[in-house]
DNA sequence: CTAGGGTTAG
C-alpha cells in the first residue's frame, strides 16, 4: 500500500473512533497531523487543528511540533509561527521544525534570524538545525553567517553527518567558492547520491561542464545515479551540444528504466534538438506514453531552431487537437514569424493571443515588442510597449534595441531615463544596446559613463562588450581609447578585429588596418565575409588601391569566401575614390551580379568630386532606372545633376520624391561643450547665438579670402544666383557648429563636430583654412569617416 | 524540462 493510501486510512480510523465516542488522547494527534501534512490536505489539517484546540491539547509539545511542520508544508508560515510562538515549552525539535519550515520555503532571513535567536537559549543546535540553516546562508550569500555555522559544524564534529556535509557543500556552490567545494567533497567519506548530485549540478551551474561530466563518470562506477543525476548530466550535454555523451546517457537511461519519465524524455528531446538530431528527438516524442505540453513545445521549438518551420507548424496544428497551447507555444510561434520577417503573421498571432488572454503575459508582451520591431514596424512595437502594464529588464532592453535599430537615438536615451525612474536596473544587454546609441550620437561622455558601469559590474571581460566599446570610442573620436580597450581584451573574435580595423579605416589609418588584419591571421582567428568589407574600405579611405584589390582577389583563393555584392561595391568605391573611374566602370560590367543601387551609388559618389561629366550622367541615369526605395540614392543623383547645373532634372527628381512621400534627411551638425550638446540645422536662424555666430562667420570669410579661399559654388545644390549661393554655403550646418564652437571655447581648444551627412567639398576647403587661421585642431565626423583638420591640411588627404 | 532582450561594414 502506498503512503497516501495509509494516510487516508488514518483519517477513516479517526472518524470511526469519534463515532464510537472514544476520546483521542495526546498520542493520537501527531500521527494524524503528519497524515494531513503528507497528503497536503489543508481542509483536513485545519479541522484536526480545530479538534486539538477543542480537546485542549494545544500546549502539548509533540502535538505542537507536528502542527508547525504541517503548516510549514502547506507553505502557511504565519500559522506555523503562531503555533510556535504560543508554545509554553519548546525543545530543539520545535526550533528545527520552524527553521526548516522557513528555510525550505525560501524565507532565508527568517530562518537565519530564528537560528540566531535559538543560540541565546540553553538549547544546543544539532545536525538538523545546522542542515536547515545552511541553505539560508547560501540563499542569502552571507559569507559571515555561513562561516559561523561552518565553524560550529567543525567544532562539534557534525561534518561526519552526510546531511550536514551535503548542506555545507551546497552552500559553498552558492558562494561560487569552488575551491572549498572541491576540498569538502574530497574530504567527504560518507557520500550518498545527494552528495554526487550536488557537485554534478554545482559544477554545471558554475559553467564547468566538462568537470561535471567527469564527476558523473566517476560516480557511475561507484554509485547508482538517480533521475536527478541523469537530468543534470543531460542538461550539461544539451548546454554544450555534446551529442555523443548524450547518446551514452540515453542508453544508460533505457537500461535503468528511466527513459519512460516524462520530464527526462522532455530533456532528451531538447538535447537531441540542440544537437540538430531531430530524427531521434521525434522518435522519443513518438514513443512517449505521457506527453505533456512541454514535450510538444520542445519539439515544436526544436524543429523551428533547426530551420524546419513546416514541421513546426504541422505539429502546432496537431497539438491544438489534443491540448490547449500555452503562452510558451505562442512565444515560439512569434519567434518563428519574427525570423521570417512576417509582419502579418505576427499580427495574426497577436490577435489569437488576445482571444485566449495571453496578451497580458509579460514574456508574450516582450516577444511582441521584439517581433514588431524586427518585422520593420517601429510604430507597432512602440504601441505594444506602451500598452504593457508590467515591464521588466527584457521589455526595456527590447525597446531600447528597437530605438537603436531605427536610429531613434533620442527616444532611446529617454527610455533609459524612464527605465531607471521605474526602478529597473540596467544589465549587460542594456549596456550592449546603449553603446551603439553613443556611437551614433558621438556621445563620448555618456559612453564613458557606461564604460565605468561595465567595469564596476565586471562585464568588461565579455567579448561582445569589448567589441561594442571599441566601436563606441572610435565613433566618438577617440581612436586611442579604442586601441586601449582592444589591447586589454583577453579573448578576441572576428568581430573584435573587424571593429578595430573599421576604427583604423574611418581615421584613414589604412596601413594600421592592414597590419591588424595580418596580425589577426597570425593569432589564428578565421576571417569572415564582413571583415573583408572593412579591410577594403580602410584601404579605400587611405588610397591603398593595390592592397585593397589584392585582398578582394585573395578572398576566394586564400579563404574560400565567395565575394558578395557588398565586396564588389567596396571595390568600386576603392577604385572610384582614387579617381580610377573608367576602371571602376569596367569592373562593374565584369561583375557576376546585376549591379544594384549600392554599386552605382559608390561610383556616383566619387563622380561628384571629379570632372568627368559623361560618366556622372551615365551613372545617374542607371540609378534613376532602378527606381530605388532608398531616398539617399535619389538625393545623390539630384545633387550630381545640381553640380552639373541640370536644374530641370533636379526638379523632376524632387517632384517624384515628393509625390512618393519621400523626404531628404535635413543636414545637421552637433558638438558637445561642457556636457551640453548643441545641434544646428542647415540655414539655422533660431539658435541661441544667431547674431554673434553670423557676424563671426562674416569675419572668418574675410580672413579666409585674404588667405586665398574662393567659395566653390558648384556645391550649392539649389538653382539660385551666385550671391545667394555664397550665402547658402555659409548656412551649411557644420560651419555654424564650427563658428559656435570657436566662439564658446578657449583659444587653442580642439573642437569635435559631428555631421549626419557627408561633408561638402567647399566646407572641407573652408575648414582646412579655418584650422590654419585660428590654429585649432578640428575633428569632424561625417557620415563616412573622420577628418582631422590641422594647420591647413586634412587627415583624409582629400579622399573625402 | 520548453519560451522573451546585446555585436562587426556599407
Amino acid at each position: 500500500m502506498t503512503h497516501n493510501a495509509l494516510f487516508s486510512h488514518a483519517f477513516t480510523f479517526y472518524f470511526q473512533m469519534l463515532n464510537m465516542k472514544i476520546h483521542p488522547d495526546r498520542y493520537t494527534f501527531p500521527s494524524l497531523i503528519n497524515a494531513c501534512a503528507g497528503l497536503l490536505d489543508v481542509g483536513m489539517g485545519n479541522l484536526v487543528h480545530h479538534h486539538v484546540l477543542q480537546m485542549g491539547f494545544y500546549s502539548d509539545l509533540y502535538v505542537s511540533n507536528a502542527l508547525i511542520d504541517m503548516y510549514a508544508r502547506f507553505n502557511e508560515l504565519g500559522k506555523a509561527r503562531n503555533v510556535f510562538d504560543n508554545m509554553p515549552h519548546r525543545d530543539i525539535v520545535s526550533w528545527n521544525t520552524i527553521i526548516s519550515g522557513y528555510s525550505s520555503n525560501g524565507y532565508w532571513e527568517e530562518a537565519l534570524s530564528l537560528f540566531k535567536e535559538l543560540r541565546k537559549f540553553s538549547l544546543v543546535p544539532d545536525f538538523a538545525t545546522v542542515s536547515s540553516v545552511l541553505p539560508a546562508c547560501g540563499g542569502l550569500v552571507s559569507f559571515v553567517d555561513g562561516g559561523v555555522v561552518h565553524g560550529l559544524v567543525e567544532k562539534t564534529g557534525m561534518r561526519a553527518h552526510t546531511l550536514v556535509s551535503n548542506a555545507l557543500l551546497s552552500m559553498y556552490f552558492k558562494f561560487l567558492d569552488l575551491e572549498n567545494c572541491r576540498k569538502l567533497f574530497d574530504e567527504t567519506v560518507a557520500r550518498d547520491t545527494v552528495t554526487w548530485n550536488i557537485v554534478i549540478c554545482g559544477y554545471s551551474q558554475s559553467g564547468l561542464y566538462e568537470e561535471s561530466i567527469k564527476l558523473f563518470q566517476d560516480m557511475v562506477s561507484k554509485f547508482e545515479p538517480d533521475l536527478l543525476t541523469i537530468t543534470s548530466v543531460l542538461r550539461v550535454c544539451t548546454h554544450i551540444g555534446e551529442l555523443n555523451y548524450g547518446k551514452f546517457v540515453h542508453k544508460y537511461m533505457m537500461r535503468k528504466g528511466y527513459a519512460c519519465d516524462t520530464t527526462a524524455s522532455n530533456i532528451l528531446i531538447n538535447m537531441y534538438a540542440k544537437c540538430s538530431d531531430m530524427v531521434t528527438a521525434r522518435e522519443i516524442f513518438d514513443r512517449m506514453k505521457c506527453r505533456d505540453l512541454v514535450s510538444w513545445n520542445s519539439l515544436i521549438n526544436g524543429y523551428f531552431r533547426n530551420g524546419c518551420c513546416m514541421e513546426s507548424v504541422n505539429l502546432f496544428k496537431m497539438l491544438k487537437v489534443v491540448l490547449e497551447p500555452d503562452f510558451v507555444t505562442y512565444v515560439t510561434l512569434l519567434s518563428m514569424s519574427t525570423q521570417l520577417v512576417n509582419l502579418s503573421q505576427v499580427k495574426q498571432i497577436h490577435s489569437d493571443l488576445f482571444k485566449v488572454g495571453y496578451d497580458s503575459c509579460l514574456v508574450v508582451g516582450n516577444a511582441l515588442v521584439d517581433a514588431y520591431a524586427k518585422c520593420g514596424s517601429t510604430e507597432d512595437s512602440l504601441t505594444q510597449f506602451y500598452s504593457m502594464k508590467r515591464r521588466d529588464i527584457v521589455t526595456w532592453n527590447s525597446i531600447i534595441a528597437t530605438c537603436v535599430h531605427f536610429d531613434e537615438c533620442d527616444i532611446g536615451f529617454k527610455m533609459i531615463t524612464q527605465m531607471r525612474r521605474e526602478g529597473v536596473m540596467p544589465d549587460e544587454a542594456t549596456m550592449l544596446s546603449l553603446l551603439p546609441i553613443c556611437s551614433v550620437l558621438s556621445a563620448k561622455r555618456q559612453g564613458k559613463e557606461i564604460h565605468a558601469c561595465i567595469l564596476r559590474l565586471g562585464y568588461h571581460l565579455h567579448v561582445p562588450m569589448g567589441n561594442a566599446l571599441i566601436e563606441m570610442y572610435s565613433k566618438c573620436g577617440s581612436l586611442k581609447n579604442s586601441v586601449i580597450v582592444f589591447e586589454h581584451m583577453k579573448t578576441k573574435d572576428v568581430v573584435t578585429w573587424t571593429s578595430l580595423i573599421s576604427a583604423y579605416g574611418i581615421y584613414g589609418e589604412g596601413r594600421k588596418a592592414i597590419s591588424a588584419f595580418e596580425e589577426m591571421k597570425r593569432t589564428g582567428v578565421t576571417p569572415d565575409h564582413i571583415i573583408f568589407v572593412s579591410v577594403i574600405h580602410a584601404c579605400s579611405h587611405s588610397g591603398l588601391v593595390e592592397e585593397g584589390r589584392a585582398y578582394f582577389n585573395n578572398m576566394k583563393k586564400e579563404y574560400d569566401i565567395e565575394p558578395q555584392i557588398e565586396h564588389y561595391a567596396s571595390v568600386v568605391d576603392l577604385l572610384s575614390r582614387s579617381g580610377l573611374l573608367a576602371e571602376a566602370e569596367e569592373f562593374i560590367v565584369s561583375m557576376p551580379f546585376t549591379p544594384d543601387e549600392s554599386i552605382w551609388g559608390a561610383l556616383l559618389s566619387a563622380c561628384r568630386s571629379s570632372t568627368d561629366v559623361k560618366i556622372a550622367e551615365r551613372v545617374a541615369e542607371r540609378i534613376v532606372e532602378l527606381n530605388s526605395e532608398n531616398t539617399g540614392y535619389h538625393i545623390l543623383v539630384s545633387n550630381v545633376y545640381a553640380t552639373l547645373g541640370k536644374w530641370d532634372k533636379v526638379r523632376t527628381i524632387r517632384k517624384s520624391l515628393k509625390n512618393r512621400g519621400l523626404k531628404k534627411d535635413p543636414g545637421c551638425s552637433w558638438l558637445q561643450i561642457h556636457n551640453r550638446v548643441y545641434v544646428f540645422g542647415a540655414g539655422d536662424r533660431h539658435h541661441e547665438q544667431y547674431e554673434e555666430v553670423n557676424k563671426f562667420l562674416e569675419l572668418l570669410n574675410d580672413l579666409l579670402r585674404k588667405e586665398g579661399y574662393v567659395a566653390d559654388l558648384k556645391f550649392v545644390l539649389h538653382d539660385v544666383d551666385d550671391d545667394e549661393k555664397r550665402e547658402m554655403l555659409c548656412g551649411h550646418s557644420e560651419r555654424i557648429a564650427i563658428a559656435f564652437g570657436l566662439l564658446n571655447t578657449k583659444p587653442g581648444t580642439p573642437l569635435q563636430i559631428v555631421k549626419n551627412l557627408r561633408v561638402c567639398g567647399d566646407c572641407h576647403t573652408f575648414t582646412k583654412y579655418i584650422s590654419k587661421i585660428v590654429q585649432r585642431e578640428l575633428l569632424v565626423r561625417d557620415a563616412n569617416r573622420f577628418h582631422l583638420f590641422k594647420d591647413g591640411v586634412c587627415s583624409c588627404r582629400d579622399l573625402w
